[in-house]
DNA sequence: GTCTATAATCTGATAGAC
DNA sequence: GTCTATCAGATTATAGAC
């Protein structure tokens, strides 16, 4: 249950490198099937295509971020100790992220650099992504209301800020991830962001 | 000087168009041509390859980017009659919208498609526009304190979150131009965010 | 500057033996 | 489920006639 390692996974885990660091069409069936250890023909035994592949990524993507997903109760316990918003926020920030499975950054990155040319990407991207992190959002700055932990604000305008801005952060961190120079300290700016941006609605 | 259309004019015209649809490696160099209308042999008297026809986009974005900035004296004379800020940026985007090359929304959309997969891309990205809007924001925000239209603010941080939404919002503005179901009124909406964040300022 | 012809390579995918 | 062998087509790019 925890990590199969089966060759379809080891297909998958290989592909997810692949297409992230070469693109979807940049990456060959014989590219995966080498990095796997295994013949391209032997490939077709677990996936019908290389399209395929894409799909059972996207899937498994989709399972993880579920799995990840706090519930009605636990986001209830985790603001039963705290007063502050900031920390607050911060903190379930930290422990959603912290549940996500390995790959889940690799994953969001193919899923970004696909979204323009493959449909299936660009679904997810909406649908998975970006209005459940809006809606999410709304839900976290309502709660933080009602709590009389921040003045009342246009809640999904806010969000949608909030959201576009993580976004932006997102792809700035991945580009220095890729590029190494000057990353400096892009982590600890994009806390510093969203610390900022909570301030902001006290 | 204003439009040459050359050969090697519509070659580079032709591969916006089709780098933009299907990404720099799902259009061909058999495409470009065709859309031309000239054999792909032909294509090679006017570029090296197809890597240089994606260099002499960004090239071309370039000029177009600097062109369309605005001077000091512009932005000064542009600032003179206008008390609301809010007013006063929506009407200097909006100008600063109007000088742009028609082409150059379509060469963003190739650039981001192609930033984690080509250094040349991801490079302008960064430094052309990312940092350079930010650097603007920043001078822009500045004045807007200066002249006492809106209050003190940590200029960079509030300007990369300017941006970032901006980025988001222009992201999203992609996705339903592509697919043009439900795109409601997405550039209503991203006057509003650009409007409620200036407000948000005062 | 355009064309025809062609080279050399890579692509995703299949057939069939073991 | 793995392999060898192979296919049919697309890819970028070049050579050389006009």
């Amino acid at each position: 249950m925890t990590e199969e390692s089966s060759t379809k996974e080891l297909i998958r885990e290989a592909a997810v490198d692949l297409f992230a660091a070469k693109g979807f069409k940049g990456a060959s069936v014989r590219d995966i099937a080498r990095r796997v250890g295994i013949k391209e023909s032997s490939l077709y035994n677990h996936y019908k295509g290389k399209a395929a592949i894409l799909e059972s990524i996207l899937e498994y993507q989709l399972e993880g971020i579920n799995r990840a997903m706090l519930s009605r109760e636990e986001m209830d316990a985790f603001a039963a100790g705290e007063s502050d918003p900031v920390k607050l926020w911060l903190r379930g920030v930290a422990f959603y992220s912290s549940r996500l499975p390995r790959l889940t950054g690799k994953i969001n990155r193919i899923i970004h650099n696909e979204m323009y040319l493959d449909e299936k990407c660009r679904r997810f991207f909406v649908d998975h992504i970006l209005e459940r992190q809006i809606d999410l959002t709304v839900i976290l700055l309502g709660d933080l209301v009602d709590r009389g932990m921040i003045r009342e604000c246009p809640l999904v305008q806010t969000a949608e800020r909030y959201v576009f801005m993580l976004h932006g952060l997102a792809q700035i961190s991945t580009i220095y991830e890729i590029d190494l120079k000057r990353d400096g300290d892009i982590q600890n700016r994009i806390v510093e962001h969203m610390a900022s941006f909570i301030e902001g609605l006290t």
